[in-house]
DNA sequence: TGTATTTCTTGCCAAATGGCAATTGCGTTT
DNA sequence: AAACGCAATTGCCATTTGGCAAGAAATACA
C-alpha cells in the first residue's frame, strides 16, 4: 500500500487524509496466470496497480496469434487507458502472465477521487501521459535498431524481466521470432 | 482559422465567443524548409497549428545521423508536449521539412485561454493522449512487420504523404535504410 | 511420480535487409 | 546553358533474420 502512496508522490502532493482516502477504495485482487484484467471489445470498468506479478498488453492478429505491445509489473498501474476513461471498448488485452495481484479501483470510486481531492484527475493525466510518452519513444527507437541492440536495451531498461517472462512474449515485444531471440541470448552470456 | 475550429471541435463544444477568443490569440508564422520550431534541449513556449507543410519531429545519434520520429502535417497540432507543458528541455528537433504555415499560441497566452474558457485544459488533454496512443499503436505495429508491409502501411494511412517527404526521412520513420525503401518502391508500382 | 503439454533451442536453408560505392536524376545557382 | 549539390536508385555482396521441423528442456497436470 505503501508503494502506492509513493509511486502516486511523484507525481504531485498528498496529504495524510487524502492517502486515507485513496487506500480506502483500494481493494485487494488476485489474478492467476493466463487469465485477463481486460479485453479487447470490452469496456475496462478497472484500473490496478500491480503489486506482485506481470502483465502484458497483448492483441492478437487474424491468424491467432498474439504481439505484445508491453509488459506491466510491480509498482505500475495496468489500464487500458481510453476505455476507462472514455467507456469505450477496450482494443486491447491485459493478460496476466504470472499469478498476480493488484490494488484495484474502480471507475466510480476513481470519479469520487476526483471530486474528494483537488489534483487527483491532474495527477492521473500526469501520469498516463508520462508513461504513454516514454513508451513511444522506446518503441521508436526500437525501430531502428537491430534485433541484439533491441534485446540489449531490453535488459539494460528492465533489469531481471527477461528471465520472468516467456521468451516468445519477449520476442513478439521486440519484434523479431523466438528462434532470434533464442540465437540472440547464445551469442551474449 | 476555420480548420483549426473544426478540428478542436473534434474533443469539445466551444461556443461563438470562445472560438473568437482562440482565434484572437493566434499569431500566423512562417517557417521556412529546414528551419526547427522547437530544438533538443530549449524549453518549447510555443505550439503550433500546421496550416500548411509538413514538419518532422527527429532525433540525432552521436554519429550526427537523424531519425524521424513522426510526421507532423496540415491541420495538426505540433510541439513537443512535454516541454511545452512542463516547462522542460525539449528532448528532440521539430524541422520543418518544407516551407511551412502555423498559427502559434504562446505559453501564456494558452494559460490564459485555460483561464477563459472551462474544458480548454480538458480538450488539450484529450488531444494529446489521442495522438499519443494512437502514434504508440502504429508504432508497435510497425515493429513486427517487414519493411514492405510498413511501407504499404504508411501509404494507406497517409495518403500523399509518402510524395511529399524526403525518402531518407521515411526510410529512418519506417526504420530501414534508404536503399531499401528503393528497392521496396520500385516492387510496388 | 509419471505423463502430457508447452516452451525453448538448434540446424538447415531461403529470404530480407544492410553496407558501400558508383551512377543517375533533379532542382538550384550562377 | 553549364556546373554544382543533394537526393534517389542500382549493383554487388555480406550479414541478419525468418521459416520450418526436430529435438531438448522445462512446466503443468493428473
Amino acid at each position: 500500500m505503501e508503494e502506492l502512496i509513493a509511486y502516486l508522490l511523484q507525481f504531485g502532493y498528498l496529504n495524510f487524509q487524502q492517502r486515507e482516502l485513496i487506500l480506502a477504495k483500494a481493494k485487494h485482487w488476485r489474478i492467476a496466470k493466463g487469465a485477463y484484467f481486460a479485453e479487447a471489445g470490452k469496456i475496462s470498468t478497472q484500473i490496478g496497480y500491480v503489486t506482485d506479478g506481470i502483465f502484458r498488453v497483448c492483441y492478437y492478429d487474424k491468424q491467432g496469434d498474439s504481439f505484445t505491445r508491453y509488459f506491466v509489473y510491480e509498482n505500475r498501474f495496468v489500464v487500458d487507458v481510453s476505455s476507462f476513461r472514455d467507456e469505450i471498448p477496450s482494443a486491447e488485452y491485459i493478460e496476466a502472465i504470472t499469478d498476480c495481484q493488484l490494488l484495484v479501483f474502480s471507475r466510480e470510486d476513481f470519479i469520487q477521487l476526483s471530486a474528494l481531492i483537488p489534483g487527483w484527475h491532474d495527477m492521473f493525466v500526469k501520469i498516463t501521459s508520462y508513461v504513454l510518452e516514454n513508451k513511444l519513444k522506446v518503441t521508436s527507437n526500437m525501430l531502428v535498431q537491430d534485433a541484439q541492440k533491441r534485446y540489449l536495451n531490453f535488459l539494460d531498461h528492465y533489469p531481471g524481466l527477461a528471465n520472468r517472462v516467456p521468451l516468445n512474449m519477449l520476442a513478439s515485444y521486440l519484434g523479431i521470432t523466438p528462434s532470434s531471440l533464442s540465437r540472440i541470448r547464445k551469442n551474449i552470456p
